[in-house]
DNA sequence: ATCATGATCAATAGATATTTTGATTAGTGT
DNA sequence: ACACTAATCAAAATATCTATTGATCATGAT
């Protein structure tokens, strides 16, 4: 093997990982799983795909090593191989936000209320949270609430939120979270919120970036796999 | 803009710094950009494309607005648009190192001695070099050495390297450095100093990862573009 | 002015990716 | 055994990407 060859081939071992990343689509499956642990028929739900087409994209996933997946029952579930995928997805993430202005534009078009509306850091969250000074809600699906969650936060998915508002103080600052600093329904339920009165801001990012950073978190032990029964009791 | 027309053209914002990726090519030029600005010519030289598909490999990165470009009178200088672009491909270089199994294999067949010559690593580097204990050769061509090197190397291209042993320590032993991890430069330096008997070991990784670490780096003020004649004398 | 050079552009052919459709496989429950 | 479901596969149509060719443009040298 020559020089050129060896670097040819080299250099196209890596590019078969960007490749796995170069479609949109894709993109958004990880960004699930980076949530925890699903089902294709959940990730292709989730992401606007036919069962097949999430099946080809997470096959695409899973050739170039970014995902693994484990037969339950009739459900194939897939996750992420390694934490390693996430801090790729969110390395490119983060150059995507420094270098497109076209970013910042779709935010600020489609949530316009977000540059109105701070955020609080991740360090912050976790001092008063410590100080007891805030409550805490996961408004994502419940399901990604039990695969792993912020110590100490509450599940209220966004869409319960408007008739259990009852459940929450009025007397301390609430922070909502989700997915990520992408995600809008941290801001549509810190949006309602406000509305009915309440002291409300977002977490900056999500649960996987807390998680990433080594803070506090809970697991409530449940399987991810089901369609429209109930999760299977155990392993 | 509904919900998911917003999620659609966020993820494909992110896809298209993916897709810039998604080359061994475009990889490629990267890993050279990342040594220092450089011209469309010498990039293409370098990587053994066309001088036209070079131009058009580029500028598929300057669309992702991972690289900017200069006109310097005959020639096109190229240059990272931010370090976060190096950081990005350095950590995709990273999740391919751990995952794929091919990219050990590669360089177990192509650099055989690897595996038995043990590399040093930077901040055992940086304390021998304080204590003056070792020689440290930077064996990249003179204009990446000129670009920026670590502090107190010395350059001798590998391509010089032969017919100029006499100028190199026999009491000390003498690291030699390249590219990056995957740069065979160093390797070949360290098999041709052994086998004279000199004391000889690579660094693990490159000179963009040390300048990136925040280590000791000199440049020698010269500019990059250049064809076959001599460097302009300034700006 | 004229010419040579570095870079880009435009057009094209060939190779890859993506999505859909319908068929098939594996596992569950009756 | 039978029906049902989740997932994958195979094939095909469409879209996108890549490399090459030759033309064009800007710049610097003569």
């Amino acid at each position: 093997m020559g020089h050129r060859a060896f670097k040819d081939r080299l250099y196209s071992e890596f590019a078969t990982i960007a490749k796995a990343l170069a479609n949109p689509h894709r993109l958004e499956l990880l960004d699930l799983l980076a949530q925890g642990a699903r089902s294709v028929e959940d990730l292709a739900r989730e992401a606007d795909l036919t069962l097949a087409n999430a099946s080809a994209h997470l096959q695409v996933l899973r050739r170039a090593r970014l995902v693994e997946r484990e037969k339950r029952g009739l459900n194939v579930v897939y996750r992420l191989a390694d934490p390693a995928v996430f801090t790729l997805w969110r390395t490119l993430r983060d150059v995507g936000t420094a270098r497109l202005a076209e970013i910042d534009r779709l935010v600020a078009t489609y949530i316009s209320e977000r540059q109105s509306l701070e955020a609080i850091d991740r360090d912050e969250l976790q001092r008063r949270l410590v100080a007891g000074s805030v409550q805490v809600i996961d408004v994502r699906p419940a399901l990604e609430y039990r695969q792993g969650h912020i110590a100490g936060a509450r599940s209220i998915p966004v869409t319960e939120l408007a008739r259990r508002l009852a459940e929450l103080p009025r007397d301390r600052e609430i922070v909502a979270y989700c997915r990520g600093p992408y995600c809008v329904y941290a801001d549509e339920a810190v949006s309602l919120l406000r509305r009915h009165g309440f002291r409300a801001r977002r977490l900056r990012d999500g649960f996987p970036e807390w998680r990433a950073a080594g803070y506090p978190v809970e697991v409530s032990g449940e399987t991810p796999a089901r369609g429209r029964h109930r999760p299977t009791p155990r392993t």
